[in-house]
DNA sequence: CGGGTTGTTGATGAGGGTCAAACACGGTGG
DNA sequence: CCACCGTGTTTGACCCTCATCAACAACCCG
């Protein structure tokens, strides 16, 4: 597992929301000018199955970028669905609402990652999608998606395989819902965001929640306390080192370990 | 909501096992005879997006049947995936196991049902699906089935839907698991159970449970004993009737308020 | 610099897990 | 036919993890 390249400076040294958005500084405020031939993200991201010469193919498909300031929702539960869209900077969360208001967060998506997928099959979103922190999403109207994968087998394929990998990562998150204690759903999380960050060129060892410690128990079943607590042991035991919402994590082996994979 | 008028006798009335195979008592045991057109499920499966005159297109596609007796696998962790499977009768369920292994149900699966969605991603099952009694499943080589989609839209879609309708349940099990008591969770389940049952007609208040109470407690993230107690407890307060597996819900409202839809 | 949000830590208790015993039911074989 | 066994279920007693309530500290932003 080789330390990605691409990791210029440490993502530790960000300050907090700049870890993603230098990104779309490059692109301007304009929400034209999406152009996935000179995205950073084009190789982590639902166009990385075109070959890079047919990727203007993408810059008709995707009409637009939409900015969203921290706590903006890209969409609510019972919208209709009209497109898929693509985490371009930022980050998202999608939050499930039971009848009496409780709340649940699903799912959290960085930089290259898809959100909407639950809502192709009654055409209405049944959760909620709402911006981390200053974020932007990439839209990706579904019908002319699906009318480009008539064109691209490849594009149809790596449609299906995203929807696939959802399922997959759900069915993960049941396992751990299901099964695992406060200490392995925290260390299975963190490991998970290490992957992730690692995939999208910042250092594996060391990043910046971008999610309150509510949020992070809203996600795995527990209660913000419990999410403090069990950091703060981890700390004690020196696994990592904990500081607001930098991580550094000191002893992945022993996150495995506990995490139990 | 009317009862469907295709419940000619009480499935209450069915010993155990019988109350779906009787549909392939009538396919025979005949691996090759298989043929949607004259299946009983057609409305309810993947075929039903296909008019009855092409139905000939999936008896092609759906090269066999596969019988599994109780306990048998459908597919193994970490098999090569070839093929989504429907259930044709009987039912499934799915098992994901953490590497520590410990054990946990992510699905159970009813006639009609498709099985095996998580596995497009990867090309490899990363779960294991089990046969909760005799049954039997039509096999959908899904190289086949991508490659009609080309030629049938409305069955690509269909397939993305029943993608994504995957992922909407997992989500909702993921709300269960993550801030439902044991009382919803159990309450939500049978009422689950009910719903699809009526859909492929029968009672939606008396049904047969196909699966033991350990396999339940896996499922909803809690153990055998509680959900024990706790169809106990509906019972004492009226809610429903159980004797063993035979379960009669007498106030489905009552359940749906404590179920918190 | 102050008020609001977010995070830490402690004390207490409840929901549900664990362990244990006994029962119901469906075979199986004498 | 009945004794026997294994699996599945019920119920009780006890305990542990994590939720709840509460106070306080740290940080952030205008």
């Amino acid at each position: 597992m080789s330390m990605s390249a691409a990791l210029h400076q440490p993502a530790w040294a960000f300050p907090r929301n700049d870890a993603f958005s230098f990104v779309s500084r490059a692109v301007a405020q304009s929400r034209a000018a999406v152009n996935c031939s000179g995205c950073y993200h084009r190789k982590v991201c639902l166009a990385n199955v075109v070959p890079d010469r047919e990727l203007g193919m993408f810059d008709e498909l995707i009409s637009m970028r939409r900015k969203l300031s921290r706590g903006a929702t890209l969409y609510r539960a019972g919208d209709r669905f009209e497109a898929l869209y693509v985490v371009h900077s930022g980050g998202f969360k999608t939050v499930g609402r039971l009848t009496h208001g409780e709340e649940k967060i699903t799912g959290f998506h960085l930089p290259g990652e898809l959100v909407g997928l639950d809502a192709i099959d009654s055409a209405k979103h049944s959760y909620e999608a709402v911006a981390l922190e200053d974020s932007e999403a990439c839209v990706i109207p579904f019908a002319r998606l699906e009318a480009a994968g008539q064109k691209f087998p490849e594009l149809r394929h790596q449609l299906f395989r995203l929807l696939s990998r959802d399922i997959s990562r759900d069915q993960g998150l049941m396992l751990l819902l299901g099964v695992m204690t406060a200490e392995q759903r925290l260390a299975t999380f963190l490991l998970n965001l290490s992957r992730r960050y690692q995939r999208l060129g910042f250092s594996p060892e060391r990043f910046v929640l971008r999610m309150t410690r509510e949020e992070i128990g809203s996600y795995l079943g527990l209660t913000l306390e419990t999410v403090s607590r069990t950091l703060s042991r981890f700390q004690r035991e020196g696994h990592l080192a904990v500081r607001q919402r930098d991580i550094e994590l000191k002893n992945m082996g022993a996150l495995m370990e506990t995490a139990g994979c």
